[in-house]
DNA sequence: CAGAAAATGCAATAGTATAACAATCGATTT
DNA sequence: AAATCGATTGTTATACTATTGCATTTTCTG
């Protein structure tokens, strides 16, 4: 991978907000992807969930689900309780929309909701922003070196944690 | 690291249940390389660390903090609180004697002790047993995709979930 | 031994997640 | 439109995981 800079992208979904990009186009675009994959899979989106990925989508901070059962209490219309929010978190796990950070009991929204994965994080502890990295290289030797040993792998958790670019570039100073 | 030594072993520390090992043994080890290796780093494994320690390689199973107080509080003596058994874990944690399975919230041994890493987890998920892996390749792989995008990673959180060896063969008949 | 630092005890509480059951909604059939 | 069935949501209670804050005890050091 080099250190192109196409476009402003990183090239694979994966992104921090730093690098100059319009957050409510992103989340928008997020939305509508949800819209769309929902209805071709011929599962509802409803208002609830939709609510609950939106809240999700409004930054790029992986949000517990207290956070985002607060953020809803805030609203109009009634006061979900937790289930609700578990409720509508599993769904859209469970059609890829967002992943479960493990290391922080929180959620992310998927920025690659069509394709098979379990997505590989990064997070930097300084901002507490997420970003999505697709990497197979690394995730094919792990498998390998797992079935050796006679283990059939099922699922990956992989969580980076570290520093940014934009807080890196901070830290260095 | 010596690879002499490998009569049934697996090559890197990683090891379930199954495959004909002494776990009353392996056990006796890892406590008596836990006491060497916190006398040479002047730390103290006082006597509840060094019974949190037992009581998670009492298995191969991650441990969750109820857990190993609760199996406290049967033995004699006073009966712990959570405070307690947490700061145990985070000592252990410290000295690289335990991991925390971050998709679990639970606790296991680590079988390496002596070298600096963060854990790579096997988790089988119809037995409940975890392994480590040690494995750089894939690591490396990873984190040069991660810095290619200017991440600086810090730590790796990697947990393979799938069946081991002996669950494998009982789910193939 | 005195004093400081480390470790533990203890009570309360914060944070995360699910169980169980009732009520409602949406689609389909009658 | 009424009946029906499954999916979804509401509601209450509770289980599980983890930490804060302060008092007390133990261990180390001078």
């Amino acid at each position: 991978m080099a250190r192109g800079q196409r476009t402003e992208e990183t090239g694979e979904g994966a992104r921090f907000s730093g690098q100059g990009h319009d957050h409510a186009h992103c989340a928008t675009l997020a939305l509508a992807r949800a819209d769309a994959l929902c209805d071709e899979r011929g599962v509802r989106l409803t208002q609830i969930r939709r609510r609950v990925l939106e809240v999700i989508w409004s930054g790029h901070r992986p949000l517990g689900a207290y956070d985002i059962l607060a953020t809803l209490a805030q609203e109009s219309g009634g006061k979900p309780q937790p289930p609700t929010v578990y409720r509508a978190l599993e769904f859209l796990q469970e059609q890829g929309l967002v992943h479960r950070v493990e290391s922080l009991n929180a959620f992310v929204g998927c920025p690659l909701p069509d394709e098979q994965h379990r997505g590989q994080i990064l997070l930097c502890r300084a901002c507490g922003e997420a970003a999505e990295l697709v990497e197979e290289q690394g995730l094919k030797a792990l498998q390998r070196s797992a079935e050796a040993m006679g283990f059939k792998v099922e699922s990956f958790t992989v969580e980076l944690s570290g520093l940014c670019p934009t807080c890196r570039t901070e830290e260095e100073v």
